[in-house]
DNA sequence: AAGCATCGTGATCACAGATCACAAATCTGG
DNA sequence: CCAGATTTGTGATCTGTGATCACGATGCTT
């Protein structure tokens, strides 16, 4: 009977709406600081307040929101400061991953990456945007499950929630491109420490490569605040 | 807000099983006659026996699954007498709505059935027997739409829901190209009809269509009942 | 013919979500 | 600046859904 009828999606209300506002999140779709009110988003996605209550809650403790003191809920503000505080500790704690993922070095991980290197690079010769973030998003996310911690994964994930800006920046910004072809000489430089476990050398191109997308990040950040046009933060 | 996140979706795990099933049901992936139970459904689709009971218990309703005396499910027997009756019953009723639409003739309906035609007919020459069954359907169902009963829109749905050994034969006969190209130039008089708000017109060429169909179905089942090989139905 | 397995269904319980009401905070107009 | 209106988050209630368990009936196997 498996093969005529295909398994059915069970999951609640509250869990797809989680999904998409994490991925609207994820996009950029909301400017930091921007307030997000329980009816608002009960009316765009179509279903009534409590469901949202429980997808918002779970947003707060992730840090993709904040509730301020007056219980009314706003996305995680952001500025060059937080971006830069967030830079260190994503170099320290990506780092330690890719330093553990060296060395275990799983079956199939240098594999896998370099298909889902290969795959970026393809998506920044097409100029497809939406296809490199979604090539990069998994081959970080393979590097870090080959450092075999679902504890690490799960803090890391946080980190990506908040990358919104960046996000949103990448996809209106068309010299993107030339960031994600230097982005994909680092991934190789990921790959071949990984391919002799070489955890200091995993560490220190992953760093290379979180500092480079960052920097590229704040000159392009820089210029769009001392020239504000459409896209400027809010906060 | 609601240009930032989309809308979730809100069916219950019973109601999708019902759709999953029921478009297994309509494309024939179950035999007539065959066994189907609650709990084999349930593993194949992943939830708990509960809301494969709802489902199960409105395709009983809808005819599609029938209820033995000793309790247990099967699909819908099927031979050519059924099938001959179906496409009595279906001329009557689906010439009627054909009739209505004629005389209604609401805005956008006759361009809105040879959007549906051409799509059908660039399905046809693409050997893109899924596109061919799916631009029928929508151009029958227009159809149906314009005449502005949802009632009888209901009752032909169920009809249509029977059709699995008519889709399932479609799909494993290449010779189909033929009827269907033939369907294309039967729905090209159906719209002419319409355009000409001739309700008598419309009735005779959707009849003719039916008919045509049925016709081709008949030759076929027969064949693969005189010479048995796979496919073959159970009852 | 007896025992075992399978089937549908009834019952129970927990959870999810719709809806309503209320208190607190904010906004607007005078 | 204040009062009234509006908006917001949250608590409470109720209903529906779905997981789980048990039981009786039926069918199958030995």
């Amino acid at each position: 009977m498996g093969d005529r009828v295909l398994p059915v999606d069970v999951s609640t209300v509250q869990e797809r709406v989680y999904l998409e506002v994490q991925a609207a999140l994820h996009q950029g779709r909301f400017m930091p600081g921007e307030a997000v009110t329980i009816r608002s988003l009960a009316q765009a996605v179509g279903t009534s307040p409590m469901p949202i209550r429980g997808a918002i809650q779970r947003l707060v403790a992730e840090k993709a929101l904040v509730q301020l003191p007056n219980r009314t809920f706003r996305v995680a503000p952001f500025d060059l400061d937080i971006h830069a505080e967030q830079t260190r500790i994503r170099c320290a704690v990506e780092g330690f991953a890719a330093y553990r993922a060296a060395i275990r070095a799983p079956a199939g991980l240098v594999d896998e990456l370099r298909d889902a290197n290969g795959t970026m690079r393809g998506a920044v010769a097409a100029g497809d945007t939406d296809g490199v973030l979604d090539a990069n998003r998994q081959f970080h996310f393979a590097l870090y499950r080959g450092a075999e911690s679902s504890q690490l994964t799960e803090m890391i994930t946080q980190f990506w929630l908040r990358s919104g800006p960046f996000i949103a920046m990448a996809l209106r910004t068309p010299e993107s491109r030339t960031m994600f072809e230097a982005g994909t000489r680092l991934h190789d430089r990921i790959i071949d420490a990984i391919g002799k476990q070489d955890p200091d050398g995993a560490r220190f191109a992953l760093a290379l490569d979180i500092r480079a997308a960052a920097a590229w990040f704040r000159r392009r950040y820089r210029s769009e605040q001392s020239d504000p046009g459409e896209g400027s933060p809010a906060a």
